[in-house]
RNA sequence: GGAGAUGUGUCAGAGCGGUCGAAUGAGCACGCUUGGAAAGCGUGUAAUGGUGAAAGCCAUUCGAGAGUUCGAAUCUCUCCAUCUCCGCCA
């Protein structure tokens, strides 16, 4: 979420901004006219209130010494009613400029992009050579299929497309890279965490993925307002919500494998085959809470931890820092992984990682003390580290061999009982 | 799921419906004291919004929301969380 008051004095700066981000920028002036009426109107109930206090305190006093009051009860009386029609007015528009607040997105960082689509996305790095195939590569799918363990048939007959049961080989390998993501992102110094793969609406406020792209959930038929998690960023990022944290504790560094659910309304027709684009995958996330000193040099940390993941299991990748169009709603800055995928004969996202400011935590209500022991905002971090699904599928695929069978990554052996191979 | 109890500031813990943003401890900060420290003494110790050049002033906030009342931390209702007991389970 902005600041109003940001919006207020930088407003010129602020619609070029958003603009570069292809967002309307009328709702700027909207909100601009609403702040207006909500000073006015907060100012003129809440003079009439302090009057009502008054007074109030003057009936008491006269009930006290057993006086009439009633002349003071119906001055009072009045004035509570002009007050209580302010007072309605006042969160009626309140509630419109937090509504519209709500869904304005992040200010691109200043060394972001400028570009309208993902067209101008700007490489930034490339890793590792795509091998050459002395026979024509196999897409996942088929690789997974031909070994009878990726059955999509079964996932669409328990449930419907865009769902998989992986089984054996492929199921450990998917296991396998859980932890290995999981006990490389220890390393370099998240905690590892285990979070509820159910939020609130709250905390899917907080992170920004309500209320403007609530079709992409999926919303639990229960009493409260429940979501299935779209990625464990909600999570992590919530475990700080409405708290104030001592600075001393930063920064804040957590990782956590989740299953991650998504409607993918819109996006039919994209990605139907294989693993790429499920409504359950599994993800490897990474969140950090920290000053906002920090959070550039923590983005970084998190860059290279993810792709050092990509390093070792030797999976060629390029790294594309996203334009002002395409990066995501609650980012200020934020770079994107794409794996090599033979069969495509392109790199694929694998992993995004970004800086989101004081966006979410401005949301969230994060807060730390700093060293002036003034309360300030937190800045918020998150990066996948990695997808875990698409690992699969780069493994799959980069890996394979001309018998249908795959060659497992070195790195991975010892999490897979020294299994070097997956064949039928 | 059933029964009961609780929810106050950084923490502990008071709080007759009016002068309570809230006693008292502890903690923390600063000062005095000391060779230095401890103890002791003194002072200070919330957030958000409005207004103002600023000091300040005003409003709101005692789990959340609604209500009763001229006035609510205090009364009523709903919800949420925690604890104890029972039931049911992984």
């Amino acid at each position: 979420m902005l600041d109003v008051k940001k919006i207020e004095s930088d407003f010129e700066s602020i619609k070029t901004s958003l603009g570069n981000r292809n967002f309307d920028t009328s709702l700027l002036t909207e909100i601009l006219e609403l702040n207006k009426q909500r000073k006015m109107l907060t100012t003129a109930s809440e003079t009439k209130k302090a009057e009502i206090n008054k007074l109030s305190r003057e009936i008491g006093e006269l009930k006290k010494n057993k006086q009439d009051a009633a002349s003071l009860m119906n001055q009072v009386a009045s004035l509570k009613n002009e007050m209580e029609k302010e007072a309605k007015e006042l969160d009626d528009v309140q509630l419109k400029q937090t509504n519209l607040l709500l869904n304005i997105p992040n200010l691109p960082d200043s060394s972001v992009p400028v570009g309208k689509t993902e067209e101008e996305n700007v490489e930034e790095k490339r890793w590792g050579i795509p091998r050459s195939f002395d026979f024509t590569p196999v897409d996942h799918a088929d690789i997974g299929e031909k070994l009878g363990m990726l059955d999509f048939e079964a996932g669409a007959r328990i449930t419907g497309a865009r769902f998989v049961v992986y089984k054996a080989g492929i199921a450990k390998l998917e296991r396998a890279l859980i932890n290995f993501m999981l006990d490389h992102q220890g390393s370099k110094g998240f905690m590892e965490m285990i979070t509820p793969f159910i939020a609130h609406e709250r905390s899917l406020i907080g992170t920004g993925n309500l209320p403007k792209f609530e079709d992409q959930l999926f919303k639990l038929n229960s009493e409260q307002p429940w979501y299935l998690i779209p990625t464990s960023e909600v999570t992590l990022t919530n475990i700080k919500r409405e708290q104030i944290i001592e600075e001393s504790e930063f920064p804040i560094l957590y990782a956590a494998y989740s299953p991650c659910f998504r409607s993918e309304a819109g996006s039919s027709g994209k990605d139907v085959k294989g693993l790429i684009r499920l409504h359950q995958f599994n993800k490897v996330e990474m969140v950090s809470i920290c000053s906002p000193s920090q959070s550039q040099e923590i983005h970084q940390k998190m860059i290279s931890s993810s792709c050092e993941i990509l390093e070792k299991l030797n999976l060629p990748y390029r790294a594309l820092r996203l334009c002002t169009g395409d990066m995501g709603f609650a980012s200020q800055n934020t770079i994107d992984l794409e794996v090599w995928v033979p069969s495509q004969n392109k790199y694929r996202e694998i992993a995004s990682i970004s800086n989101c400011g004081e966006f979410q935590s401005r949301r969230a209500n994060i807060r730390f003390r700093n060293k002036e022991g003034k309360l300030e905002f937190a800045h918020t971090l998150n990066g996948s580290g990695l997808a875990v699904g698409r690992t699969v599928v780069a493994i799959l695929e980069n890996y394979q061999q001309k018998d249908g069978s795959v060659q497992i990554p070195e790195v991975l052996w010892p999490y897979l009982g020294g299994m070097k191979e997956i064949r039928k």
